[in-house]
DNA sequence: AAGATTTAGTTAGAGGCTATCACGAACCTT
DNA sequence: AAGGTTCGTGATAGCCTCTAACTAAATCTT
């Protein structure tokens, strides 16, 4: 294995180089935001002239969609990794938080605001099948003692991004509830929105929580 | 007032020529996005050179702010304009969401992914204040037969942001989540997460809502 | 080991952008 | 009609993305 791995000095001097770029792209990702990313700022920064970073990557855009690939990457694993430790629903939607927190524009990159023609590839959609799932298999470990509602319906109807996942319509709209509650209280936060206000953003965090497993 | 609305003729055109920069900037944001916004595509778009611009706007930072004043504006004076005809907390929730829809990029500019160091100016606080009082508002106007929770308490010595707004705690409570909760159902819709999934967006909105007012 | 080939990095440059400046032209005031 | 103010222009500096041609180095082949 730690043959087959190892490919040609060339590859991975390739590789090692790409990282580094990402590593750039990430911090002035979040000191700068992602509209004023600059590869040209980058490649001063690692001491070589602008046009040398377009052997690594092709164009700015595809950096950027690297960088929301990796971002999906991951909080996918991020999750995954919570949820194989026995984490229920709460310790996922504390990890979330903590996910956020840690690099706010990373979050806001794959939830923030889309540039209007932009198409993520469909590996990406991929990666972000896998953290519904997990959502999914979460959901479906609480007891479903909420009652069926007229949405219930909709969503037996409708299931087709629970990707063969067996859970019943009920479990499916606590998933939901769980993904747009939760995303609206930290993507306000990690906003900036709540900054001013004076309350503690992980009290209300928290309290959203608990009114989500209570019901 | 007919004579005192009516400045000279040179601020008449000043203003006039400042609306139609606007209107095609708004144009740009929809189609393009906020990041892609260009002073010299708007000033080639109304048929004058590059700089002529800079007249009537000292830099692509300040237009920018000018649309999202004007979106907070266009947002607080939608929402109250449903407020004085009655509108209770449902059909406030519809008419944002409504407000969302006709132009997503706007809802975004106010909401989305912001850079980093920026600030709004004060005037821009003041007029969400103003839309966080109607909101607190309609909230007041609800039976609150929810008993007093632990954040409750936070919120009783933390209210400064709702600004002298006589509302007790729980009311308080009520209106942020609100405030999350619908941000969070439209954000993801407006952002297009909700787009190969299948169901109908404005039945998961409605169905938030719902449960929201049954709480 | 020597030559052939692939690859990394360079500079030059086209075309876009924001923004400043100096200049002429239009306009309103007096 | 003379004055100052304002508008729009072209020129320019300094960013940016990205392409192209070229050099130098590392790697592969024989």
């Amino acid at each position: 294995m730690a043959e087959a791995g190892t490919k040609t000095p060339r590859e991975r001097y390739r590789t090692q180089v790409r990282a580094e770029i990402k590593k750039h792209a990430w911090e002035q990702l979040a000191t700068t935001g992602a509209s004023a990313l600059s590869l040209n700022g980058i490649a001063k920064q690692m001491g070589m002239s602008g046009p040398a970073l377009y052997r690594y990557y092709a164009s700015r855009d595809e950096l950027i969609t690297e960088l929301v690939r990796d971002a999906y990457r991951s909080l996918a694993d991020t999750l995954a990794a919570a949820a194989t430790t026995g984490a229920d629903l709460g310790v996922l939607a504390h990890t979330l938080r903590a996910w956020g927190l840690e690099d706010p524009q990373r979050y806001l990159l794959i939830y923030g605001t889309p540039v209007p023609g932009y198409q993520a590839p469909e590996d990406i959609t991929l990666i972000s099948a896998e953290t519904m799932a997990i959502l999914l298999d979460a959901c479906s470990a609480l007891p479903t003692d909420s009652s069926a509602t007229p949405f219930d319906a909709h969503l037996a109807d409708h299931r087709d991004w629970a990707d063969g996942h067996p859970a019943p319509p009920a479990v499916l709209r606590r998933a939901l509830s769980f993904w747009t509650r939760l995303h609206g209280v930290l993507s306000l936060e990690l906003a900036g929105h709540f900054a001013g206000m004076g309350f503690d953003p992980a009290l209300l965090f928290a309290a959203e929580l608990d009114e989500l497993l209570a019901h």
